[in-house]
DNA sequence: ACGGCTATAACC
DNA sequence: TGGTTATAG
């Protein structure tokens, strides 16, 4: 898994900064009364007090510690003061968290290259900074030294018998006959010194950082002294620090892999592993992971700080543990039912009694399981179908929040995600195989929530298709019973930044619309040119998606309402081909320009209309015939209206223009700019992305400034090389069209 | 059959 | 390739 990247006599400054019990922090910034005393952050209030995610350093003074339940938390800290984790949608919301975490990476990344590790953890690679100060204003010809900087510990520096640490500090850092490396590393203290200042100062958060010559000596050391604190590696150190370091603290090492050096290699520290050539590692576990190993033993890590401020993915998921797994026969229920035949058994009862109280209990299980698809107590279900409601219902409210997460990737970072995976965790209880695994299911993303609302349960289909398997029909009805879902998410991956071309021009728009455009400007787009300039017949016609099965049969639920529906529109067999190859030449390395804003419209637009406005997507037929007729006209689409509607969808208001009114006369003669859409409006809408390139008024390019006109107008006529490709996108165009079912 | 919810990366 | 597995916080 860790992958080798050897690199000798490493001079780079790196740090890792780490936010202190980060989850707790931003707790205590919103309820300011909390500062100072012992706190936690807990989730699920529910089952004994909830689980523990974040302890404060005062509460871990008392023992308490995360995965501790909020119970358990109480009796070792009575005054421990718990806060829930925000609930959305019936699950834990991290959004608050996630959003803290991008203002600390925005300020940490002032400096140099930065890379967002987690939601509470970055990279900084603050070579070029440190080399800079070493020439303008080395450290050991400063007067001062900065407070913060003078805390920092550094690992091998002798603080004997009650010397002044800060002294030894300072001295360390104004040391001239140091050599280079040690001096590169004054100069990260400073820096990072600095910088968590900063942090401190505008977001009110405290942080913690390592600072050495790669990345794992720096998140090792990251750790080393917290809360609030920072800690440097030394070249001169090193050997020392990893000689004695137990395994299992390195990253990478505290799980399987760790073991197997204890207990395979008898290794127990990391400087343990040098004994081992490389051949020996390599043989024993593998090319990569072996020379990784051998060098870590040596301190030697050439992994780079990746410029990335951005999540490559966005999540969302919730488990049904155990009692509360989505499941086919609940407790209650075999408990109820258990009762019935006693009474029904019991002779002296009278016979009216009994069947009133089976009735009762019926109706008792009947609520409770519509109840629980109301408010998610209970998870009682008797049928396949039950349980298709329950997981349809989950699926949507994990769907509602990835939805609205890649709107704000979308409006904030101009970045699009291309995969929509969905994953989930069952048992069999009946089963022979019942430790098989739930496959995990992924298809092209449409943007809307109600369309990857009926991705993501189509997937889920296909997923218990294969998961439950196929035997015989009517004969096996009573072993479909024992299965459930204890699990459910949804992710969103292949995130790419919109094409330059597109962002230029919006920078330019954004000059004139006012503050729609936010701060969080990813380094990512500086990948924009590599992903476009690939060559774009690169791959032969293979499917880039395993195509999710769309004409499987239906499964056979016992007595069932069969809630397995069909998958798609029934296309006609050449089409479906068409959409498939589409799908694939699509995603292949970033995407064809055009398909962007049938994205940004379909998709964001469509978040902010209300519900009842959805039902406005087409029927079925009127799909197809569409979809047909833009076969046919496919020569003439030239991309440009998607540049048109792009402009649209960068909007300030949901749904008007930034454009004049008369530019959306002059460029589409359809008024889209009004606040909400009607049925006709929606229908223009959609014709809009029918324009050709002739129906542009010229006049409307002349007042764009030369340089956005040149780049419109190579975009006008791309992919020269690449006749197949109107034909793609045409299909592409369609399947962002395809109706969304009612869900 | 309770440690929940995310996220990344390597492997095949 | 997509799907699985390992890892971490």
């Amino acid at each position: 898994m860790p992958v080798a990247k050897p690199e000798s006599s490493d001079s780079r400054v790196i740090a890792h900064v780490d936010m202190d019990c980060f989850y707790v922090q931003v707790e205590q910034r919103k309820q300011p009364q909390l500062r100072g005393l012992p706190t936690a952050v807990v989730q699920y209030n529910e089952w004994k007090g909830g689980a523990l995610i974040a302890v404060s350093y005062e509460a871990r003074k008392f023992g308490v510690k995360r995965s501790m339940r909020g119970e358990e938390a109480k009796e070792v800290c009575p005054q421990v003061q718990l806060v829930q984790v925000p609930v959305a949608r019936g699950k834990a919301d991290l959004s608050g968290y996630r959003n803290a975490g991008s203002e600390v990476v925005s300020i940490l990344a002032r400096r140099g290259r930065c890379e967002r590790a987690s939601i509470d953890e970055v990279y900084l690679d603050l070579t070029d900074a440190a080399e800079m100060m070493l020439a303008d204003n080395p450290p050991q010809g400063m007067e001062t030294i900065d407070e913060e900087a003078l805390k920092s510990h550094i690992l091998g520096l002798n603080n004997e018998d009650g010397s002044d640490v800060k002294e030894n500090v300072r001295k360390w850092i104004h040391r001239h006959n140091a050599d280079h490396r040690d001096k590169l590393l004054a100069c990260g203290i400073l820096i990072v010194a600095e910088l968590r200042m900063q942090v401190l100062k505008e977001t009110e958060f405290t942080c913690s950082a390592g600072i050495a010559h790669n990345k794992m000596l720096a998140k090792l050391a990251s750790g080393m002294n917290k809360p609030a604190q920072q800690t440097v590696v030394p070249f001169s150190s090193v050997k020392g620090l990893l000689d004695t370091l137990p395994i299992r603290k390195m990253k990478q090492l505290g799980g399987k892999l760790g073991i197997s050096l204890q207990m395979d290699m008898g290794v127990n520290t990391v400087g343990g592993l040098l004994q081992f050539p490389e051949e020996k590692l390599q043989e024993r576990y593998g090319i990569n992971t072996g020379t990784w190993l051998w060098n870590i033993a040596r301190g030697i890590s050439g992994e780079e700080v990746e410029g990335r401020l951005l999540p490559k993915s966005h999540g969302s998921g919730k488990t049904f543990p155990g009692p509360r797994a989505l499941k086919t026969v609940p407790a209650v229920r075999v408990f109820l039912n258990k009762k019935c035949s006693m009474i029904l058994s019991c002779h002296e009862v009278n016979v009216l009694i009994s069947f009133a109280i089976i009735l009762a209990c019926r109706i008792l299980c009947k609520l409770k399981s519509i109840f629980w698809v109301g408010n998610g107590k209970f998870s009682a279900a008797k049928t396949g179908a039950e349980i298709g409601e329950m997981v349809q219902h989950w699926l949507n409210q994990l769907c509602e929040e990835l939805s609205e997460r890649l709107c704000s990737d979308l409006d904030q970072n101009k970045r699009i995600a291309h995969t929509l995976t969905l994953h989930a965790r069952a048992y069999k209880s009946s089963d022979s195989d019942s430790q098989k695994k739930f496959p995990s299911k992924s298809c092209p993303l449409r943007y809307g929530t109600a369309k990857i609302q009926e991705d993501a349960f189509n997937l889920f289909q296909a997923g218990l298709r294969e998961y439950i398997g196929f035997y015989g029909g009517k004969t096996q009805g009573s072993h479909c019973s024992g299965w459930g879902i204890t699990s459910l998410s949804v992710s969103a991956s292949k995130i790419v930044p919109i094409p330059s071309g597109t962002c230029s021009i919006a920078k330019y728009f954004q000059g004139q619309s006012t503050s729609h455009f936010s701060s969080m400007q990813s380094s990512d787009n500086l990948n924009t040119e590599a992903t476009l300039s690939l060559p774009s017949g690169v791959r032969s016609g293979s499917e880039c998606y395993s195509e999710v099965n769309l004409s499987e049969p239906k499964i056979d639920f016992p007595k069932e309402e069969s809630w397995i529906k069909d998958t798609v529109p029934d296309l006609d067999l050449q089409e479906q081909k068409d959409l498939s190859s589409t799908l694939s030449e699509k995603t292949q390395y970033g995407f064809i320009q055009e398909d962007i804003s049938p994205l940004l419209l379909s998709g964001c637009l469509e978040q902010n209309r209300s519900k009842q406005q959805r039902d406005l997507t087409k029927d079925e037929s009127q799909f197809k015939s569409e979809y047909k007729e833009r076969k046919g006209k496919r020569l003439k689409d030239k991309g440009t209206y998607s540049i048109i509607e792009l402009f649209k969808s960068y909007s300030p208001n949901p749904s008007g223009s930034f454009l004049s009114h008369e530019y959306n006369r002059t460029v589409g003669g359809t008024d889209a700019s009004s606040s909400s859409y009607s049925r006709d409006e929606e229908e223009g809408r959609r014709e809009a992305w029918g324009y050709n390139i002739d129906e542009i008024d010229p006049s409307v390019m002349e007042e764009l400034p030369t340089e956005i006109q040149d780049e419109i107008k190579a975009w006008m006529q791309p992919h020269k090389r690449r006749p197949n490709n109107m034909v793609k996108r045409s299909c592409t165009i369609s399947h962002y069209f395809s109706p969304s079912k009612k869900s």
